[in-house]
DNA sequence: GTTAATTTAATGTCAGACAATTAAACTTCC
DNA sequence: GGAAGTTTAATTGTCTGACATTAAATTAAC
């Protein structure tokens, strides 16, 4: 592992990419340790506080974690789903909030992916799941709920409609899209007959699962995500008009 | 902002949550300055080395970049698609082969996906990304081709697939999952005649696309999946008379 | 043999310094 | 007065050396 003392890029980043690159080909295995920091610093010929810094990136995406005392030092971590997950989620909130997404495009995006696990979701789903979207219906069914509270029961029943296809890698690709719009469907659901709208489909969803019958629930999720859009027009136009 | 100087973490890492906090919540805007390394030291009451550790977190997440200079500091970083796309693909291909993902479920993870956007990319594909998938099935019939570049052919191949849908959003989630799944299928194509077939799926959809017909797309899509998941189980019952 | 104290190796943090970079302010020359 | 060059100030990037903290391994005591 090189590093080119003389290219504009700072050291601790260079020194991060080798590394990384290691992991990604496979030079470095899972939970084996990397060298202490001190060795490091000397393999790469700058100071201590510079392999540092390059161990925090790697650690910022959970591609390390360290360990203290004598025998602790910097070990490749097991990138675990939940921690892909978390990272995940963060990246798309941040993409859409600061790259001025517009509601249909982030809409149709989710609603395009979770359509894609319906059928899947309609043949595996375990009465667990049907459980849990039951639960998350008649939560979304209680009045004097607050919008936040509502949305986060919205996200826990589609994360449930997600899992419920058995596929972790599917469960973690659409985790992001499904949190990543919450901020945005915060907006659209402050009536309360949006809601009962909203809490109308996931009821036919959450029955075309039970009864394994993937055409109605791609049916259903098609009309949510018609009438979401929907929702989303008028706020905007309502925006407009009194900003 | 405040931190915890008792708590067990990290204080780099406490540091850079609550700058990363109050980025999400907006609290800190895009292109806004952040206070120098030598104020934040003094708002935190910690080191210099400790606060420049916590900012080496946030830039691995791309969400700030430093300019050195009178006028330099670390500024709030417009999160790309571009650079949350290369994060996406780091955090999916490790997470694939770290976890001793199976290959049908990556396989089922991403050709789910990929079905998901072809209607859309029936409607909306424009004559580029048309010429993108005859020049990539052109390129993937040349006898002589490496294994490896018949596969980053696929990648392009699929990855104009998805853009074909016209939604940034989408294409950004599915950049990791067909990319994750390059590694595994480099291990697959290593024969003329499963090249062979490969082309006659890819013609299939292409042609399906130019004609605006989402229900051939979407049983070319289904046809290679089966192909591609035989292919796998092939090659798994290989390894394991030959190890 | 078990428990307690000590040693040791590693990361976490700090302080202070200097180098490199960049934009703005200033000076000089025409 | 304006343009070109020079200085200056602010900021990040890097280095050195030290001390604090942690936790395992070792040794000592009982």
């Amino acid at each position: 592992m090189k590093i080119d003392p003389t290219s504009a890029a700072d050291l601790s980043a260079q020194i991060a990419t080798a590394i990384r690159d290691a992991i990604m080909e496979g030079r470095l295995i899972v939970d084996e340790r990397l060298p202490s920091e001190a060795e490091l610093a000397e393999q790469f010929s700058v100071s201590r506080p510079t392999v540092r810094e390059a161990l925090k990136r790697l650690a910022a995406q959970s591609l390390i974690r360290t360990q203290r005392g004598a025998t602790g030092g910097a070990f490749v971590a097991r990138l675990s789903f939940e921690a892909a997950q978390a990272q995940q989620i963060t990246t798309s909130t941040l993409l859409i909030s600061m790259n001025a997404v517009s509601f249909s495009t982030a809409c149709e995006a989710r609603y395009t992916l979770e359509r894609a696990c319906a059928p899947l979701s309609a043949q595996r789903r375990t009465a667990d799941h049907l459980a849990t979207m039951r639960a998350e219906i008649h939560r979304q069914s209680q009045p004097g709920l607050t919008d936040e509270a509502f949305c986060a029961s919205d996200v826990a029943f589609h994360r449930a409609l997600v899992d419920g296809a058995g596929n972790p890698v599917l469960s973690y690709q659409l985790a992001g899209a499904v949190e990543a719009m919450q901020p945005l469907m915060n907006m659209i659901t402050f009536t309360a007959r949006s809601r009962e709208r909203i809490v109308t489909f996931h009821t036919e969803i959450a029955n075309a699962l039970e009864a394994n019958n993937p055409a109605n629930a791609d049916a259903a999720l098609a009309g949510l995500m018609q009438y979401t859009l929907e929702l989303g027009e008028q706020m905007m136009a309502r925006r407009q008009r009194a900003p």
